[in-house]
RNA sequence: GCCGUUGUAGCUCAGGGGUAGAGCAACGCAUUCGUAAUGCGUGGGUCGGAGGUUCAAUUCCUCUCAACGGCACCA
């Protein structure tokens, strides 16, 4: 066999992706390959895949294998536009801006962004420059070509040209790793490739978006770079409907719907935490009584405990420790009252916090009197409202803010109650967000962290429970290694935002860990002492956060039962006025929300108007509807109009505003 | 917290060294109208805050606060 494939060495069968076998010598390269089937083919080509792997048209191949070519149109394309691009916008910094220092270009979704290291950082003024220097790489047309180098040549070759963070970079590659360095005309750059034939290929479909801080290696104890973000397409056209779908994504903002619809608002003097509006707490109120509806079917008992506590408590939680920065700690003195003194007449000696978690108190009422195995599993729920001290550059609108409100709950447990209580959740879990709307979201099982608690077995039982309920129960997820807390695994739900950022929702967390340090124990049947095991778990996370996920989702088109306003009554003429106010006197007595509009304004007017503010239902009355005792129902995002008795309607409305559990 | 951008009327935004302007909203008057903006009129701003340069600062400079986009951190 081996012998026989020597002597065809002068030889090598290239297989299509349409089945069709070609011939060539060995060492031709995938642009050998593109000529030898078409010229026009050889011109739109742009990348090889060997035997599945994507390379460059230029490397030679000197065995048999299958290939496919790769063209502009595919999808694999539009990677490698953005890589490419990449390339182009850095060496285009560096001609502009010299002295300044490359360090890694990555893709991104819908685009790239590349890190720089320049004593000066960049603007977004600067952008105007750059892209016009990339056009003219790009123009250039340089052949992207590759070389393999010797490490420590490459190491020396970057340190000499002031590179350090590419040397490090080379330095700590692995040393199976070749160190393959991509030239394009007089530049040129370590990287993995592949690459297009030339700079040409990028096109001009591209544009800079932003800059931003970001550090070296993800660290912030460790070198300040400045990110440019740039996003490219195959055409123009891709380009245009990609900034346009951004504008789209925009107005479904919850920030700017939440000032549009009069929900919420936020201002300086106590930033990351919310005023809500009536319009808004409505929301929150339902959502809430939605919440306890499910959460006391599914066997939970709520409680509520105090915002304030004292630090010992902190101590012995081991927050004091290990979370203090994010709380908010507040003296236990009397202030001084003498106008204009100092606040406090002595420095403060004792101090309290604001509660970051619930947990801490939830093992308080647990420890309340003697706890049996038969009184197992305890589910301890509160809508607890937590302060974080979160660093200012976190805030964002309702989704990260100081003060929110979790849907939280502990379920206390013995170990074997692990896999049916984790079961139990997802499934409510999974149950709630469909009643929401969000049958798409991504769970992630975190892992144990390097540093952590606990002995391996307990890991894996844990880990174990967890993804043994996620099966159970359905759910596809992720495994994230490493991101487990310290004292044990967890669950994280994540649902996306209009833009595209993924929040953390849901979370379920097992620890055996906090029982321990408060004391929390039960009565086994063996009549020893026992450790509880404990649950964090919420489902909607922060009441504050899911409304923002909420607002983004449905572009602020609440279902029905979630929004503030139902049905606004609107009159035609003041002739029906009395007629108008009494239909809205019913539909208030059938727990309906519901408004009057009888301003001097005309219909389209009062049409438009609602039809902005998303109310669902608009009940138009004129002249004719008064006295046949009617209303004309114009349905939000639809056109006509349907004309019904008000006993009819108010019957289908009142059924139709039912929450869903 | 770090980097960049922004901050002008309730909202959306224009302007710019000689103390401010539009549209919408508000208010008043007229209009009573049939499914996405009726007309006319009136009032409204220490131009985010503090300091500096200048004869003069909302405009230029410095500091500061906040928001926005990322990074880091996290529900």
């Amino acid at each position: 066999m081996a012998l026989q494939q020597n002597k065809n060495l002068s030889v090598i069968q290239i297989t299509l992706p349409d089945g069709a076998v070609r011939e060539f010598a060995p060492g031709i390269t995938g642009m050998g390959i593109a000529e030898n089937i078409s010229k026009s083919l050889a011109k739109a080509v742009i990348a090889i895949k060997i035997n599945g792997v994507l390379s460059d048209l230029s490397l030679p191949i000197d065995h048999s294998a299958s290939i496919s070519l790769i063209k502009r149109e595919d999808d694999v394309a539009l990677e490698m536009i953005r890589h490419d691009c990449a390339h182009v916008l850095a060496e285009a910094v560096q001609k502009l801006f010299p002295g300044t220092q490359v360090t890694i270009g990555p893709n991104i979704e819908n685009g790239f962004f590349y890190d720089f290291a320049r004593n000066e950082p960049f603007s977004t003024d600067d952008f105007l420059v750059i892209e016009q220097e990339m056009k003219k790489i790009v123009e250039r047309g340089s052949a992207f070509t590759r070389e393999v180098w010797d490490r420590q040549d490459a190491i020396t070759y970057f340190k000499n040209k002031g590179e350090n963070f590419k040397a490090e970079l080379i330095q700590d590659l692995p040393d199976t790793e070749e160190i393959k360095i991509y030239r394009q005309g007089d530049w040129l750059d370590l990287c993995r490739g592949p690459h297009m034939p030339t700079t040409k290929h990028v096109g001009t479909a591209f544009k800079l978006m932003k800059v931003a801080g970001a550090y070296w290696r993800g660290d912030s104890n460790k070198a300040q770079l400045t990110r440019i973000y740039g996003t490219a397409w195959r055409t123009q056209a891709e380009l245009d409907a990609y900034l346009t779908q951004i504008e789209e994504a925009e107005k479904r903002d919850h920030r700017k719907l939440g000032k549009e619809l009069d929900l919420f608002h936020l201002q300086d003097e106590a930033q990351g935490s919310v005023f809500w509006h009536p319009k808004g707490y409505i929301i929150w109120q339902a959502l809430e009584s939605y919440m306890r509806r499910r959460l006391r079917h599914a066997g939970y008992e709520e409680v509520k405990t105090p915002q304030l506590m004292d630090a010992r408590f902190w101590e012995a939680s081991g927050h004091w420790g290990k979370y203090r920065e994010n709380m908010f700690v507040v003296p236990d003195v009397v202030p001084n009252a003498d106008e204009g003194g100092k606040v406090f007449k002595e420095e403060p000696k004792h101090f309290m916090a604001l509660k970051p978690m619930n947990c801490p108190a939830h093992v308080q009422i647990f420890n309340q009197g003697i706890k049996s195995y038969r009184d197992l599993p305890i589910r301890m729920a509160e809508f607890g409202c937590c302060h974080r001290n979160e660093a200012h550059g976190a805030l964002h609108g309702l989704m990260r803010v100081r003060q929110f409100t979790q849907d939280d709950a502990h379920i206390f447990c013995r170990e074997d109650q692990i896999a049916s209580e984790s079961l139990a959740f997802c499934e409510l879990l999974r149950v709630i967000y469909h009643d929401l709307g969000f049958d798409q979201f991504k769970v992630k099982l975190a892992t144990r962290p390097e540093k952590r608690v606990g002995t391996e077995e307990s890991w894996d039982y844990a880990e174990n429970a967890l993804k043994e309920a996620l099966e159970a129960a359905g759910l596809a997820y992720d495994i994230a290694p490493g991101d487990g807390a310290f004292y044990g695994p967890k669950l994280e739900f994540h649902i996306l935002d209009a833009i595209g950022r993924s929040w953390t929702c849901g979370t379920l967390q097992l620890d055996p860990n906090l029982p321990e340090r408060l004391g929390a124990q039960y009565t086994g049947e063996d009549g020893q002492k026992h450790r509880p095991l404990m649950l964090h778990r919420a489902i909607l996370g922060s009441i504050e956060r899911f409304i923002g996920i909420l607002i983004e989702n449905y572009a602020g088109k609440l279902p029905l039962w979630l929004s503030p306003v139902q049905c606004v009554v609107a009159t035609i003429t003041s002739e029906a006025d009395a007629y108008a106010q009494q239909v809205v006197e019913q539909l208030r007595s059938a727990g309906i929300r519901a408004e009057l509009d009888a301003r001097n304004e005309k219909i389209n007017y009062k049409v438009r108007e609602h039809s902005l503010q998303k109310v669902p239902y608009l009940w138009v009355v004129g002249k004719r509807e008064a006295e046949e005792h009617k209303v004309a129902i114009r349905t939000l995002g639809s056109e006509g109009q349907d004309i019904q008795g008000v006993a009819e309607a108010l019957k289908t409305l009142t059924q139709a505003v039912q929450p869903p559990y």
